[in-house]
Formats: C-alpha cells, sequence, structure tokens
DNA sequence: TATGATATACGAGGAACTTCGTTAAACGAC
DNA sequence: GTCGTTTAACGAAGTTCCTCGTATATCATA
C-alpha cells in the first residue's frame, strides 16, 4: 500500500524524465526538462525538493550535487493512475475503461492488437 | 475538436452525478452531493458557476432556478481524459495503456473479457 | 586564501482551486 | 403588499501548485 500521493501534472513530467536518465542530478534532470520550453535551474530544484517532501523521489545527499530518484517504477505509478481514473470516471470497472479505450482509438497496430489478445488470453486461465 | 479544460477533481465528482440526473438544478445537485460528505449549497453553486464560466456545463436561466447540464457527454469525457493519460503517461501509445489496465486487473469478469474480445475482432477487420 | 563556479535552501508571489458567508433578487402563501 | 423561503451573485479567505530571485554553502584552482 502506497500512500504517496498522485504526482500533479509537472511533476508527472519530471517523474517521466527521470525514468528514462535516473539516479540523476538535478543539474541532469533540468538539462532535459530545458529541451522543451524554458525554466529555471531553481525552478526544477524546488519542484524536486518539495517530490522528496512527499516521498515521491528518494535522494542522496553525501554529494554536494544530490542524487535523485524516482520512489515508485513507472509501471507502478501507471498502475496507481490508472486505477484512479477507473475509480473517479469508469464507475470502478476496468474493462468500460479499456473498452472506451480499444473504441475511441482509431489506429492500433497489428502486433499491438496481437499482444492484447495473447494477454486476455492468459487473463482468461486464471 | 472540443477546447474545454479537463475538469478538476471535485468538477469530475459534480458532473458524475449530472450524467445520471441532469438536467438538473443547483438544489437537486446538491442534493446528491450531500449524501456524502457535508458541502455548502453556495458551494455548489460557486462550482457550477465557476463550471458554466469554462463551458463544462451549459444552463437555462429562463426559471429563477437555473438548469443545468453537462457540455460533454460521460463517454466523450472519458475518452478526452483517457487521451490526456495516455499522453503523459504511457507515451501516446493506447495499447500500452490497454496492456498495463488488463495486466494490473485481479479479477475481470467473462463476460467482459468477451466483449473486450469482441471489440478486438470488430477493430481489427478494420 | 581569494575567486569564480556550482550547488542547496528559503521564502515570496501569482495563479488556480475550493469553500463559504453575506447580500440581493425572485417567488409563493397569506 | 408583507413575510418567509429559495435562489443567484459576489467576493473573501485558505489551500495547493508553480515559478523564481536571493542568500548561503561547497568546492576547485590559481
Amino acid at each position: 500500500m502506497s500512500n504517496l500521493p498522485k504526482p500533479t501534472k509537472t511533476e508527472l513530467a519530471i517523474l517521466n524524465i527521470m525514468w528514462i536518465i535516473s539516479p540523476a542530478t538535478v543539474r541532469q534532470i533540468h538539462e532535459e526538462i530545458i529541451k522543451n520550453g524554458k525554466t529555471s535551474y531553481t525552478t526544477t530544484l524546488k519542484m524536486l525538493q518539495v517530490m522528496h517532501q512527499k516521498g515521491l523521489v528518494t535522494r542522496n545527499s553525501e554529494q554536494k550535487a544530490h542524487i535523485y530518484e524516482p520512489t515508485l517504477s513507472k509501471k507502478a505509478t501507471q498502475k496507481q493512475m490508472l486505477e484512479d481514473l477507473k475509480n473517479r470516471l469508469f464507475g470502478g470497472s476496468i474493462s468500460s475503461l479499456v473498452l472506451q479505450a480499444l473504441g475511441s482509438n482509431e489506429t492500433t497496430k497489428q502486433s499491438e492488437l496481437d499482444e492484447i489478445k495473447a494477454l486476455l488470453d492468459k487473463v482468461e486461465e486464471n
């Protein structure tokens, strides 16, 4: 049972970067952030400090430049946020969510469809 | 292309009620809201006024008690918010989202699985 | 050890969100 | 018409979120 708060929009953007390059310093994370839009270094720093305060990231402060890492994996976060959306907008029904996701999607690659089908078969066995 | 903002947490709770009982007055909506937790009538009123300002709901003010209705259907909102989550956490891949949703779900009814499979076949035809 | 570069810490300020109290208007019953 | 009820409107206040400037600490090196 993770007691972590749901990441905000900006926090999620930072986590998306960290899942790729972490463990990383604020500087490294900030370099990635400014590739799409300008932000002050101190803004990135502050965000990470707040995220650390919330428990969304852990940090190692042995060195002058602290090393940050996400607390939860991307997959765990995906699960958490899907769960949240399911409860808040799909009446708690995951199949309703899946149906809506598949239905409103124009182009899904055949390979992906096969992958989904395989997983369905696997789920069915239980 | 709906230019409507994404509803906030509280706004979504109100929309969930409205999708069931609207068109409805503030009073009617508020009666539903207070079934789970206490809130002032004026809070509900203010929320609806703000939502109207944002375009999330429409209203008919011919009568003393205005009649409110959601601008978007539940389905359209589900689509919009799934799209948002897909882009912000699943790298734009709907199949990745579906796989995660199905994978992390313990209990899915057989009838629902069949429904998903049927939709998959339908999607595959195109 | 002085200097410049790089890092953290801190707090202020603005925007969005939510709640609610107060005021005024509309309405029905008498 | 008056009174009590119901409604809308408005603005203030508290909270969270995000941004950034300033101050302070650390470190390499000349």
